[in-house]
RNA sequence: CGGGAUGUAGCUCAGCCCGGUUUAGAGUACUCGUCUGGGGGGCGAGUGGUCGCAAGUUCGAAUCUUGUCAUCCCGACCA
């Protein structure tokens, strides 16, 4: 009908922008590579935030705002940093309009150009920077564990929706810590935040690693991300987690007078995830049918829909279902009762599909009668008549079985196509099938690169707590352990 | 930034090659009525378009020419 999806099979990109938008997640914008984030999209986000917001509270940070704005000179003194974020700035040069001389519409006012040019902020470090160089003189000031929620611009060529955005909404941690290991311990917490939420809420399997030095943050030391795996077998970054080391505080003097009374610049770490997560969390379980939504995010859990002839037999299942929803409101699931009248029930039951509630309840007369209802769940697309006495037990232990149940076909897939490759003949033709291909590497950034050029595959991560001898696929000298391979959103 | 394609109703598209029976169409969506209602309903009526924008050719342009803008796909670039 009019919401028909491309197939998976067919054309599974296309079948990614097919969801977005007929899920109601998000469309394209009047601006280009900006995209506008619908209610129920964003109703997503907002769980994602809530959750994460909940989990860095308890890792002791707290949320502040730092201005959207930059100023050039700011961005040009980490030189690592300038080098990696300077050819996709946003510049804000002039404050005002006039209105133009022809009459139609309004110019920038040439009178009106800024002594220093602003940058749009494409990640915050180097302003926040500039503000904690105040903030901090002793030990005492130490640790400083602060986060921010905001949206950064980065002018990509190439824009896909919540994958990749010109402007995109994120979270970014910002730290600063007395010592080394210290910081390099943040930094791993924040990545075990991240991992915790992508398997627990997001249902979506993840390897914990670190960078090479090709795919490391511009202006770090060390970079920990999660990777995981979308059904198309091509790997996406899902979140990172850096160590700075002392580059920003020596690029903006932030220094601090420890115990002893010695002066020394403080360890840093930032880290964040962004609405990339929805692509993530969208391309990690969704069917044909439409989205697949993980309990623990879905904007809505349960949905019911009432099948009726007149308005007495609605007048009916409504008195059931009204008693119904503060019961399950009581165990924390989150409902709907859709009794809009202009649409049928088998629209309902489609447009949810698509939207990937995870479970639908339908009653109608014949269910009145026996005292039951139809329960349907998303993720297997089974339904069962189940007796409506004590269902709010029933669809509480459910929606946990669902939860369990995405996880385990990601994570099931994702070992399924997880191999080790052990020569370069063979790394070229299973790259071609996608997943993740653990293999030998000398461990250098030529190797990488030419393994990049050749086959466009990257090394995603390093695994933590991994080691194997072996020799490079590539160039045979020795590797102390397997790194993962990827084709990579 | 290179290569390719496309801009016609809210959306998907036909019409364009061969200019004039086209007062610009279809499906879908929307509005009203009605029969319906356990998997995207049926019937009837109706609303809705400066044919991306600008200039040109012509008696006449959605249709031909040039320019321009935008979008999509494939590359390059990149967290």
């Amino acid at each position: 009908m009019a919401k028909e999806l491309t197939s998976r099979s067919e054309n599974y990109s296309q079948w990614y922008n097919d969801l977005v938008l007929k899920a109601d997640l998000a469309e394209n914008s009047a601006v280009r590579g900006c995209m506008v984030i619908k209610p129920y999209g964003y109703a997503i986000w907002e769980k994602i935030q809530a959750e994460l917001d909940r989990m860095f509270k308890e890792t002791g940070h707290v949320n502040a705002y730092f201005p959207l704005f930059i100023p050039k000179s700011f961005l040009s003194k980490e030189a690592a940093h300038v080098e990696g974020f300077a050819k996709e700035c946003a510049v804000v040069t002039h404050y005002r309009l006039k209105n133009s001389p022809d009459g139609k519409g309004v110019i920038v006012d040439p009178e009106a150009k800024l002594e220093e040019e602003l940058i749009v902020r494409p990640t915050s470090e180097t302003i926040i920077w500039s503000t904690y160089k105040n903030w901090i003189q002793s030990y005492r000031d130490l640790p400083l564990l602060i986060n921010q929620w905001a949206n950064v611009v980065r002018w990509e060529m190439r824009t896909r929706l919540f994958l990749r955005t010109a402007e995109f909404l994120w979270q970014e941690g910002h730290t600063a810590h007395a010592t080394e290991g210290e910081a390099m311990a943040e930094a791993k917490q924040m990545l075990e935040v991240y991992a915790t939420f992508a398997e627990n809420f997001m249902a979506m399997p993840v390897l914990k690693g670190v960078k090479s030095a090709n795919e490391r943050f511009a202006g770090a030391l060390e970079t920990f991300c999660i990777e995981a795996l979308m059904q198309d077998g091509k790997a996406l970054q899902a979140g990172t987690s850096h160590f700075l080391g002392q580059n920003f505080a020596k690029a903006f003097d932030v220094t601090f007078v420890d115990k002893n009374n010695k002066i020394d610049y403080v360890w840093a770490t930032s880290w964040g995830v962004s609405t990339r997560l929805m692509g993530a969390l969208i391309m990690s379980h969704s069917d044909d049918n439409g989205l697949v939504l993980p309990p623990k995010l879905a904007p809505f859990q349960v949905v019911i829909v009432p099948i009726y002839k007149n308005d007495e037999q609605l007048a009916a299942i409504s008195e059931k279902v009204n008693e119904l929803i503060p019961k399950l409101r009581k165990l924390g699931i989150s409902v709907k009762f859709d009794n809009n009248d202009n649409k049928k029930p088998g629209w309902k039951f489609a447009e949810y599909e698509l939207k990937g509630v995870p479970v639908r309840l339908a009653m109608g007369a014949r269910d009145l009668e026996n005292g039951t209802v139809e329960v349907a769940r998303r993720d297997t697309l089974t339904k069962e008549t189940v007796e409506l006495e004590g269902i709010e037990n029933y669809i509480e232990k459910l929606l946990d079985a669902i939860q369990e149940n995405i996880y385990k076909k990601a994570f099931d897939y994702r070992t399924s196509v997880t191999r080790n490759v052990d020569s370069y003949d063979e790394f070229k033709v299973e790259i071609e099938k996608g997943g993740f291909l653990l293999c030998h590497w000398d461990g250098t950034a030529e190797t990488e690169e030419r393994v990049k050029d050749e086959t466009k595959a990257t090394i995603r991560c390093i695994p933590l707590e991994a080691s194997e001898e072996g020799v490079c696929i590539f160039t045979g000298k020795p590797s102390k352990q397997r790194v993962v391979f990827a084709r990579a959103y």
